[in-house]
DNA sequence: GAACGTTGTTCGACAACATGAACGCTGTTG
DNA sequence: CAACAGCGTTCATGTTGTCGAACAACGTTC
């Protein structure tokens, strides 16, 4: 992908979800509708200071000008995954999930107790939520599709939608990345 | 701090570590020699091609070039961390660590066996480890900061230099999350 | 229906970015 | 010491990104 198309679809990705005009962005971002006219139809090659104003209007990291999106649901079960191939022996690691590019993560460890479930209101756009089980059991997901987790499972869901933990066993242990669009 | 200055310390950064004269860079980017002196004394407004083309000879991804680096090690014990405030009394969550900008990040679950030490060799550049213990103690970290580890514990260090992992107790179960400067 | 406010587009003019040749500089080689 | 090769800088020139005005298209208001 080049570049300018990259950049091309950001701008209206980001522009649509501001809901803002491409006049009004580039009143506020000091910018000519022409130079946005041009940017979004994917001609020419913007400068640095150029595209820095528009995401600070958009309110987006700079970086966040150059990705695709990516937010769907993973779940990886303790005993799936791919082993990574090692030359020692009593060293094995799983690959959970990979590397989406220009992104921010929290790390949190969670204890969730039997009761009372957590709903969490959807976190900002793009964020993604990372679940690894440590011990006990818990459901957790979006609405409409929580899955129940056991020891060494691991799920991954879109943040950015209504969502709840739900303790199945008397406790549980968790490890939470929070992913944010960076 | 302004773009232009940004990009000025990150190139002169990156093509410092990659170890190559500004001439070399601006030749195999296509780029004027001239453009580049004058991009890393901070002058000028660079266009997204010319950035691209040096991001692509520098073999670093597009956003690293607006980045201040960040590596330093943290570690948080099984019994530390602020814990998240929440309304609900079932749910714990306790901050690890928060969010550099623009990074890129693969989560492993990893299982030590006692015996073999497993020696890494230094990864790419402004590569950030992050060890959290689910069962077993470990010692784990560069050579000259290592930590020994038990359940519950966490671990930040750079993994751009060399490091080890050893299984203390018979098997340690731990998740890795592994961050590239992405 | 005509006047108005939007929307996003296309056009010429100017400013500025990128260029390439020149420069001074340093260390090396004959 | 001169000749050379490398380094990074400075200065003309030409290309191009940005601007602002004029434009057509659409919906609203009187």
């Amino acid at each position: 992908m080049t570049p300018a198309a990259l950049i091309a679809r950001a701008i209206q990705r980001e522009r649509a979800k501001a809901d803002i005009s491409l006049s009004a962005l580039a009143q506020q971002a000091g910018l000519a509708k022409s130079t946005l006219s041009q940017l979004e139809s994917g001609q020419g090659n913007p400068s640095i200071e150029t595209l820095w104003a528009i995401a600070e209007v958009l309110g987006v990291p700079f970086s966040h000008l150059f990705e695709l999106p990516t937010n769907d649901v993973k779940l990886v079960r303790a005993s799936e995954g791919a082993p990574v191939p090692s030359e020692s022996a009593d060293f094995h690691t799983v690959v959970m999930d990979k590397c989406p590019p220009n992104r921010c993560r929290d790390l949190y460890r969670a204890l969730v107790q039997k009761g009372e479930v957590r709903h969490a209101e959807a976190h900002p756009a793009g964020t993604v939520e990372h679940i690894f089980v440590i011990s006990g059991e818990v459901k957790v997901g979006p609405e409409d599709a929580a899955e129940t987790l056991k020891v060494g499972d691991y799920y991954r869901f879109p943040g950015d939608v209504n969502h709840f933990y739900e303790a199945v066993s008397d406790q549980a242990l968790l490890v939470v990345v929070m992913e944010s669009p960076a």
